[in-house]
DNA sequence: ATAAATAGGTTTATTTTATAAACTATTTTA
DNA sequence: TAAAATAGTTTATAAAATAAACCTATTTAT
């Protein structure tokens, strides 16, 4: 086996990755948080949390704050999972 | 970004960073030694190493073993300073 | 000696991603 | 009431990663 083992391409990317770290460190954000925090664009970040979506990493919650919508985003235990061992894969290709 | 600095996009890429760890603990490799090591493909790596001397991360220096071209690839002191420098702000991410 | 396989790659084409631009719908402010 | 802001989504474009096809020369087998 190579030390240089896969690192999983749907949290090799900057934007997703800053979103699950944000996401395991406050445990629910929503989009705006998230866009501030990130300094993504809005049509970028909808895009990407629709993949961590997809791939059970996070879980989107869409709810009314007084009339306006509000999209909450939170880490699944499943993305908890999958960005530690991402982490401990990548361990290898920086030290 | 502000704790979410860019990640230099030139090492944010799973086999240019893999090359790049490699030419950092070795000085000095062959094409087929990364390609084995890394377990690229030929048409992949060629593309992969284009850029990162195209970006000054590393030299590449043709010539012959026995009737055989080799191609050898060593990391430059600005591949060294811009690898650390990705990793510094990787870790913003990670930890 | 010729054919086939291997070495050591490069070039081109295709697929996938990332990103930006444009758009929708509602709400608030001037 | 028109303009601007909020909170996003959808679509289009640019860039990147990857695979497939190709190339030249060298060995090895017949």
């Amino acid at each position: 086996m190579s030390e240089f083992k896969p690192l999983d391409p749907l949290l090799h990317s900057q934007l997703r990755l800053a979103v699950m770290s944000l996401l395991l460190s406050v445990e629910e954000a929503d989009f705006t948080f998230i866009k501030e925090k990130t300094e993504a664009t809005a049509g970028n970040l909808s895009v990407q949390l629709d993949k961590l979506e997809k791939a059970g990493y996070i879980e989107i919650e869409k709810s009314f704050r007084g009339k306006r919508p509000v999209t909450t985003c939170k880490i699944t235990k499943f993305g908890v999972k999958a960005f530690e061992s991402y982490v401990e894969n990548l361990k290898n290709y920086i030290t």
